[in-house]
DNA sequence: GTGAAAGCGCTAACAA
DNA sequence: TTGTTAGCGCTTTCAC
């Protein structure tokens, strides 16, 4: 059913049903009643490329999800953002369209998007502490928001991100009043923006303690299983070992747990272990209290106030710039278990 | 830039153009060249909106993510298939349009999509034991292939599936293999179909070998970190405890670690965990050798199939039906490592 | 081999 | 308050 056969089957003019449809105010209450009625009844909804076409705006948003060719893996925490932003979207009757981009193709995919006219919008996922992609989509005048920062910020910009930075200060901090001053940081990929201010977090805590940084017990690579086993296994073959580990994520986690169990060593006596990532944090000295805190809500807030962002700027791009720093939850300092022995 | 300008730029017809752009044989060699040359160099782009309503092809494949609203999570499998299939979109110009769907609206969603004609087709996610959406979307008649099966199959349909009960049929008998007869399943919600075929290969494995299932090593619910940990924790503390767990994802799998280290038991000596779901094959016995395989790709691999699949099946609808059954890769039982003691 | 013209389904001036 | 008309940018039939 199009807009035609409705129109004709309660015969009016095609502008009286839109209008009556769209709520302009000139429209006969009775006639409004009886058009949605009949829409209703009928099942009819606009063909949405016609509308798209006639009014020039495509009525979706690209997510653009740059993907690591190494491991070849998409960052699990998207999935949770994604389904907050697309929450927003719907309420406002624009859709999502979503692109895994190769790195290498970046800049030709955002150029494509805006030539195709096939939206209004993006949203810049896991920006890099340099960050090109800026540039280029206000060159092309393509409205956004980045879900994070980036750290050579020439450019004003609209942005919202969770405070990486204090979470891991926050984090080592815990471990420092647990005693520990051998802790390693097993973090993701420092060219990732993300990662860079988890380090510095992590390094303001140890410096503000006066504690040394030790270069061989912090990690830097893609946040897999594999990367944490190995490297957590590395470290604790060394003579001088560290006493608890920071993962940038869960995943990572879990490879540090098999390297500590094939090393023979126990949680909570002799090594803690400290998870964050947005998506939870977790803390996990062996022992006798439930330790563990899942905030993922708050990646979907994320996503969801990220959304709102966009659309507002795209309604009115007077607003520019915006931005939001979210508090991550790192609920785990109200932890109460006993403190591991040191080294 | 619109077909307009660059026609007039050329001096040429937009038929001609179009023609030119669209491989049409009527088009001399030489204004072609012409034409592709003007295209490129002034960055043209067709109007998606404006070529799918000419043409009546959306150019947009619907993926409809069901959101669990009790947790509130979504798959992080999801994503690594979505990959695998947005590279085919790609390379055949079609977009992804994203929809997280609450179970509740789900219907409306579907009917809403066709409606609007925002998409050729769906991919069908998480599909459940009985399953009304296909009916529903041969009602609307928008073509579709299900990742995953059903088990109320009165109607054919297009479906790709990982060989799931299989695979837990594999693990389950390594366990065996290695002397484990009290081994629990730790599983996702039995009502989508996945976790139902995995259900049904552990029990076919135990039956086989003459074991009793004992139900209450069998448990089904979202696959969380909490529902791994308390679980494991109630199960370790019968006196008649399991030996060995298998665990339908790796999240689920972190929870039981942690149950198993807050129990004070061993990988290995006490105890062995297996982890299988789509995206990883992991087995732990505490041990020697490093038995730990993703197959991430097979996940990706499954979500271009599936796309390309669809792909055909709008193309040319007289395929219906078509499937295809993935054999899972367990390469985890090619496992050198040293048996677990018995209880 | 090329172009004119109609039409895809909708919105939005402009008239009435 | 309602209708007429002209687009939005493209494809496609039909004529040359």
């Amino acid at each position: 059913m199009n807009l035609k056969q409705l129109s004709e089957q309660l015969g009016l003019s095609q502008t009286t049903v839109s209008r009556a449809l769209n709520g302009y105010p000139e429209v006969s209450e009775s006639t409004r009643i009886r058009v949605q009625l009949a829409a209703a009844q009928g099942n009819y909804r606009p063909n949405s490329r016609a509308m798209s076409l006639a009014t020039g705006r495509a009525m979706s948003i690209g997510h653009v999800v740059p993907l690591a060719h190494q491991h070849d893996v998409v960052n699990p925490i998207f999935a949770e953002f994604v389904a907050g932003a697309s929450q927003i979207y719907k309420q406002n009757g624009y859709e999502l369209t979503l692109t895994i981009a190769e790195t290498r193709n970046e800049e030709a995919i955002y150029r494509n998007m805006a030539a195709k006219c096939a939206v209004d919008g993006v949203i810049v996922h896991s920006p890099k502490r340099v960050e090109p992609r800026l540039a280029l989509l206000k060159e092309i005048g393509l409205p956004y928001v980045v879900h994070g920062r980036v750290s050579d910020s020439k450019t004003a910009y609209n942005w919202i991100d969770t405070n990486n930075r204090r979470a891991f200060k926050q984090a080592t901090q815990l471990l420092i009043d647990l005693g520990h001053s051998d802790i390693a940081l097993i973090n993701g990929d420092e060219s990732l923006n993300f990662a860079w201010l988890r380090r510095l977090g992590f390094e303001d805590a140890m410096r503000e303690n006066g504690l040394a940084i030790n270069p061989t017990f912090m990690a830097s690579a893609e946040l897999t299983e594999t990367f944490g086993y190995l490297t957590a296994e590395s470290l604790l073959k060394k003579a001088h070992r560290p006493s608890a580990f920071i993962a940038s994520s869960y995943v990572v986690a879990l490879g540090i747990r098999r390297a500590i169990g094939r090393a023979g060593l126990q949680m909570g006596k002799d090594l803690s272990v400290i998870i964050h990532d947005d998506e939870l944090s977790y803390f996990d000295n062996g022992g006798a209290v439930p330790q563990f805190t899942a905030t993922r809500s708050s990646v979907r807030e994320a996503g969801m106030l990220t959304a709102s962002m966009l659309l507002k700027q795209i309604d009115d791009p007077g607003l520019f710039p915006q931005s939001s720093l979210l508090e991550s939850r790192l609920t785990v300092g109200l932890s109460t278990g006993p403190a591991p022995a040191r080294n």
